[in-house]
DNA sequence: AGATTAATCTAATGGTATTAGAATAACGGA
DNA sequence: TCCGTTATTCTAATACCATTAGATTAATCT
């Protein structure tokens, strides 16, 4: 009885409280993701979170920060294009290796080292390459915005099939019902597309989108 | 004493519900758009709201519904490319015309008729253009991230700017500032590029991010 | 051992979406 | 004009949420 010190739990910080939200997040999505539910993983009471932690805020963008600390550069020794291609590859591989990492990435600000840390190395290889100044910028949201809007379409259409435990196949034979069921004078174009209008290759169609923007600053480079 | 009926409100309906969201919206921003607000500003018990709609999720996507309804549409005697040029325009326009209306577009799936009817009209443009069938849906989705991606970002910087009733130059300014106190071995191009990292002319920067778009699309109708 | 600081707790505030079931209003027919 | 039926709105409750002030406990230093 006379030993207390030896019970007590190991100690709360920022990095254990970002690790166990990591995992919390995979586990129930960003929305479901709550102060509460985090301190109830820690075995600890939600109020002691914000000793180490301004708000829920803040924590989200240590989330996305420390998710996009896992990034993987191309080799600068390779051409522009193909290092274009491989960030892409690598920036998507991020983005789909937490649950919801595009939603949290857009909810909040990149004002953390390692997203500020990605911005700088986008940068250098634009600018390496040879847009000017001004464009670069430009050129990197467009690359950005590119990525994220494509693995979030990604994520949610392949949502639809996980919540349903369904097969690609499947999927695809839904969305061609409820297509079907429109009135053919008014959606003429997306029933008669409606079969490619799910996807099965997911990585194809990156590249493809990808390489649409490859050649169009291929354009303005000249 | 005797006549009850005259005193009555005006009856709720989905369409009122959804005017008088809208102008909440504009008021005071999606993330504090609440049931509770909407009904209070109908003078009504939020329960009532549950009576013409299913739940929060069916409203919201009413709202980003009735808001795409006022999408304009180019002539189609134009070249394809003033067409996709007007087209981002107008869909710009469209988003810009209501406040948080493009994390209004991400956070619902667009099955309502409005939505799907700019899904139509672009899914025919672009295969009037040439492009296969396979490719229409994916360079649709392209220029539909585009725009979204885009236009969430403008909206983003200029909310920072706005809510310190700031002028373009001082946002400039304090970007400088927060960029230059960065260590300057590991952020060298960021820092050097500071003063581009704020826009004054976003009309000219998403004219330029969508004509690298269709140069490189005009790449793969060739 | 005592005092100081650090860390966690209790308890409360004021919000959120949603639902079941009671109460009221509107309407159609006798 | 009254009655019963249906359509609509209300009351009241549930189960969450983020955040904070202030009390309490644990750890550390002298």
């Amino acid at each position: 009885m006379a030993r207390k010190t030896r019970t007590t739990n190991t100690p709360l910080d920022q990095t254990r409280i970002i690790q166990t939200a990591l995992q919390l997040l995979d586990e129930i999505g960003l929305k479901e993701l709550s102060m509460n539910k985090i301190a109830n993983k820690l075995q600890v009471k939600t109020a002691s979170l914000y000793y180490h932690i301004q708000d829920k805020d803040e924590l989200m963008g240590l989330l996305a920060d420390r998710i996009s600390s896992s990034m993987e550069w191309p080799d600068s020794s390779l051409s522009w294009r193909e290092q274009l291609g491989l960030w892409g590859e690598s920036f998507r591989k991020v983005l789909l290796s937490h649950r919801d990492t595009v939603d949290l990435f857009n909810s909040s600000i990149a004002s953390g080292y390692d997203r500020l840390k990605q911005v700088e190395r986008l940068y250098a290889l634009l600018s390496s390459v040879g847009f000017p100044d001004q464009q670069v910028p430009w050129v990197a949201s467009i690359l950005k915005n590119y990525v994220l809007g494509f693995v979030g379409e990604e994520v949610r259409l392949r949502l639809n099939a996980d919540q349903g435990a369904i097969s690609n196949a499947e999927l695809s034979e839904r969305y061609n019902q409820y297509y079907s069921q429109l009135p053919s004078e008014e959606f003429p174009t997306v029933i008669r597309l409606a079969s490619y209008t799910t996807n099965s290759d997911w990585a194809k169609e990156f590249e493809f989108g990808l390489s649409v923007l490859t050649e169009g600053l291929a354009v303005k480079l000249q």
